[in-house]
RNA sequence: CGGGCUGUGGCGCAGUUUGGUCAGCGCACCUGCUUUGGGAGCAGGGGGUCGCCGGUUCGAAUCCGGCCAGCCCGACCA
């Protein structure tokens, strides 16, 4: 490739509307722009990266023998309502209307389309099955931001495993993991496994791919000396335990003008540490208003309440709801004696005597509280949101709360829908059962998002030589140098014919231009081709990561560089 | 959806307060000459319905109304 001929528009200012890394380096390097909000055009470079991390993901898929599809992006309202989906994923699910009136979506993902393929299945004989595509998925997020980081339509990896039975299901889900760990490695990702929430697409057991990052958008819990660490949606830690004293009698009690947690403790410490106060939000979980319980110094983790209820979606009530509900403001709340409102309480209320919480009145309290003596809880669940440094349930030590990029995740995801859509198979038995599933996806862009967000510096993006447009450029100094050219113009192809992917730096522009431009786009490997070196018989040699060069002669430049990329891929890969 | 901000050549911006002389700057682009190991210099040149629609006015990038789009924070988010 010359790059005189190709369309690689870098930029010298940062885009006024970018503000992530990523953002920035993509759209200056000429690989990216942007159409519309969460809706980006892959310029030469940026397909060639995209095409290379699908490579390597195609090649790791298919090596747990996975088998490549394709399926409709654009499909029938209908069987998004028969799984159930269309209602759960509400105004995320893109929505149309064919000429005819007929009801249409945009895929966000594909378990419906996958399952009415496996509903031809028969016999427990012909399982398990690994199906995967990669291509693009929709999604009407309500905030695209940071460039590919969050967007509207991209290309995800999805797979599907397909069992007859649990462990089936789970040899499915390990070749994922170990699969996910060897993709993002290759990539030069470095990401972390943590546990996580399966969200609105149900399921158990859920591992999300994590790369740390500023950018990122997911909180993650890690300990500090184990092995323990989960997305906060779903993290634990332990509690040092409470002494609440002997159980007292239930006493309602004068607060005037106390409206916080903080007030109330600073007023009453006697009976009113937060510790020892009941928190009381009002939620509505599907339309339906629920108490929400939890220790006053403690904070509500709103994707646990979704999970514990199942919920499709839950928000806060507002203040008119809340004083309609209860009779009181926001402030002066409690589910003492409340009947007719289903009430959820964090179990770090369980067995907990002589708390504190509002008597739904204006300016009164009730002390000692016995939860269960005299709070009608219905469900109880962990809804409480881990902070940083407090103990790990499993060694103690304090855990670290860290921001990272969610760039895979792997969930079994059971079989919700083989059930909707009849895929189910004969077993040995000649029972009939519904083909337990599992899904699995990676998010093509964001990774490569992910990769500069965590590889770039000053200069630009520093390119894994894995997953860079190109492996080698060779700059040339002089352009209307017939020998500089002539020179430049055989190492372009006796590197080429080495097995290397060389882009030849032929443009007329000052070699300052070509350097930073080099750099910018991150292309690991720079050889610079200039009279002065060539009167010695010699070219430099760029390592753009630490920007190290070195001299080489014209005849060792092949055997050289090809040692420098092969040694960089072994040092991604391991 | 709430809050904040922004829309002026490909990119970055000034101009809007105080309507006219305001279509302007830097980069990029084209031509020529010089230059050439870290984003060159000189000279000449091309390119903009000032987001859109409507209104006020003799006159609107500028004032008023409506709409649209984008960015940031929050809510939300597999």
């Amino acid at each position: 490739m010359r790059w005189s001929h190709a369309f690689i528009p870098t930029l010298r200012d940062d885009p006024a509307d970018a503000e992530a890394v990523s953002h920035r380096l993509l759209v200056r390097g000429g690989f990216i722009r942007q159409l519309a909000a969460g809706s980006y055009s892959m310029l030469p470079l940026g397909q060639r990266v995209r095409l290379k991390i699908i490579d390597i993901i195609r090649h790791e898929m298919d090596a747990i023998g996975g088998q490549e599809v394709v399926l409709p992006t654009l499909h029938p309202a209908e069987i998004w309502k028969k799984s159930d989906r269309y209602d759960l994923m509400g105004d995320n699910l893109f929505k149309l209307e064919d000429r005819k009136g007929v009801e249409l979506v945009l895929g966000m993902t594909e378990e419906e389309i996958f399952a009415i393929l496996a509903a031809e299945l028969s016999s427990y004989r012909d399982l398990p099955q690994i199906w995967y595509q990669i291509h693009t998925k929709f999604r009407d997020e309500p905030r695209p931001k940071s460039g590919l980081l969050r967007v509207r339509e991209f290309t995800m990896k999805d797979s599907y495993t397909l069992d007859v039975d649990r462990s089936g299901l789970d040899v499915g889900f390990d070749l994922h993991h170990a699969a996910y760990r060897r993709i993002f490695a290759r990539m030069g990702l470095d990401t972390t496994d943590v546990q996580a929430s399966s969200g609105a697409m149900g399921g158990t057991e859920s591992v999300e791919f994590i790369v740390r990052s500023e950018a990122g958008e997911d909180w993650i819990v890690t300990c500090t000396a184990c092995d323990y660490r989960a997305n906060v949606e779903k993290a634990v830690s332990a509690l040092a335990p409470v002494d609440d004293g002997d159980s007292e009698d239930l006493e309602r009690f004068p607060t005037p003008g106390l409206r916080t947690i903080a007030a109330l403790a600073e007023a009453h410490p006697d009976v009113a540490a937060p510790e020892r106060q009941i928190k009381t939000l009002v939620y509505f979980v599907d339309g339906t208003p629920t108490l929400v319980l939890l220790r006053g110094d403690h904070e509500l983790q709103e994707q646990k309440l979704l999970d514990a209820t199942g919920a499709a979606s839950v928000r806060p009530a507002h203040p008119e709801e809340i004083r309609e509900l209860l009779g009181a403001d926001p402030g002066s709340l409690g589910a003492v004696g409340v009947t007719g409102i289903p009430v959820i309480a964090d179990v770090a209320l369980e067995g907990r005597v002589n708390m504190t919480t509002g008597a739904n009145e204006d300016d009164w309290h009730y002390r000692g509280v016995d939860v269960e003596r005299d709070i009608d809880v219905g469900t109880w669940a962990d809804l409480r949101a881990v902070s940083s440094g407090e103990p790990c349930v499993e060694c103690a030590s304090p855990l670290e709360l860290w921001k990272g990029i969610e760039v895979g995740h792997i969930f079994k995801l059971g079989t919700k829908f083989s059930e909707a859509f009849g895929a189910y198979v004969q077993d040995e038995d000649g029972e009939n059962r519904p083909i337990i599933m599992g899904s699995y996806g990676i998010g093509v862009e964001r990774a490569m998002a992910a990769i500069v967000e965590t590889s770039h510096d000053e200069r630009g993006i520093v390119w894994p030589v894995t997953v860079a447009p190109f492996e080698v450029v060779v700059t040339v100094l002089r352009v209307d140098d017939a020998e500089t050219m002539a020179a430049a113009e055989d190492l372009d192809r006796r590197l080429r014919e080495a097995g290397l992917e060389v882009i030849l730096d032929d443009r007329p522009e000052r070699p300052g231009v070509k350097f930073a431009d080099a750099e910018l786009v991150g292309i690991p490997f720079r050889v610079t081709v200039g009279p002065r070196g060539l009167e010695r018989g010699a070219v430099e040699v760029t390592v753009r990561r630490d920007m190290s060069t070195e001299e080489v002669e014209v005849g060792d430049v092949v055997e050289r560089v090809s040692a420098l990329v092969e040694a960089a891929r072994a040092d991604i890969i391991r």
